[in-house]
DNA sequence: CTCAATGTAAAACGATCACTTTACTTGTGC
DNA sequence: GCACAAGTAAAGTGATCGTTTTACATTGAG
């Protein structure tokens, strides 16, 4: 594997499960298999290692919402994401709280993010409902965060409480 | 004011605003005003005091709950919540984030004050609707969270959009 | 008047922080 | 066969981490 890929995929999984100020760069060199040479090369700061790190996840996170056309898949897909990679709420906002709003790559890549998962919401909806309905979408998008820091604690029956919320508030729409 | 008081507010405001981890102890006693010395007579630990950080902001959020008896009055609670304290998400579930789920105080109090929560949505739930329901509470409970963190980057509105859509859902489990 | 409690300021603790530097080993392409 | 790009290990940068300690001031009760 890519030695810039095994770097942006171990800082990953320490920043998610550790928190991102409480993982230090040694430990992240040392489970990377880098120096810190190399690593300062690469990514020329903590902070911007960050920032790749989030851009980076959002194109996964995005691809696998890619092909859902309806909030059953979008939740389906959810569903798989917390499965795969766990819930531990969502790594844009933490990362934009533990840095206090302070450092623009995290804010801009935090932002980047939420702007195309709303975006993405509000596909599914019309491909669903057969048009644009911004209230239903923005309520949608309110029941897939829910899940993604409720699941943290509630665990993934959290996901099957959100869609069928959903189910109902597109069925109510509908009718 | 009383110096552990004083000590605690400080510390949740900056816990809040910058991050546990990268909240230093030098700061905290500087802001609050007393010695280290004295913190540490009181508190005995950062992450002790992390703990009674978020035992008293539990108290605390649940009394400006204690009056909602409709859905109406627990979102209209929570905008002015958010109004007076600011929207950085959910200070228990990012605390147990940065900590990585590691120190046992720290996830006793979030599952507590979740624990609590979701029993008090319980509560209004059943004062609105005059039966108990269970899904109905869960889904509501997903908005409060959705709302929660969403209002840290789409503004205090959204405690709307989860108002209506949580009147929705009432009204389709009534009719 | 004095003892004990409660506070302060400030230095010291070893560890660790993000980051840089020095010195050396590897291929790879021309 | 040699220069160059890309990596390593490891020491060093000064700063800051959470926590403890030393030495002293204030104050209220008996």
């Amino acid at each position: 594997m890519d030695i810039r890929t095994r770097l942006i995929d171990t800082a990953e999984q320490l920043f998610d499960r550790h928190g991102f100020t409480a993982t230090g760069m040694d430990r992240l060199t040392h489970s990377a298999g880098i120096s810190s040479r190399t690593l300062y090369k690469h990514v020329g700061s903590k902070n911007r290692l960050l920032a790749i790190v989030l851009d980076e996840r959002d194109r996964r996170f995005m691809r696998s919402l890619a092909s859902a056309v309806s909030v059953d898949e979008l939740f389906g897909a959810l569903g798989v994401w917390f499965a795969d990679q766990g819930a531990r709420g969502c790594l844009f906002l933490r990362s934009w709280a533990e840095t206090g709003g302070d450092v623009p790559e995290v804010v801009e890549a935090m932002e980047r993010h939420k702007a195309r998962l709303r975006q993405r919401i509000e596909e599914i909806v019309e491909a669903e409902t057969g048009r644009r309905d911004d209230e239903l979408a923005d309520s949608i998008l309110l029941l897939v965060e829910g899940a993604t820091h409720a699941a943290t604690y509630r665990g993934r029956a959290t996901v099957d409480v959100a869609l069928r919320a959903a189910r109902r508030l597109i069925d109510g729409a509908r009718g």
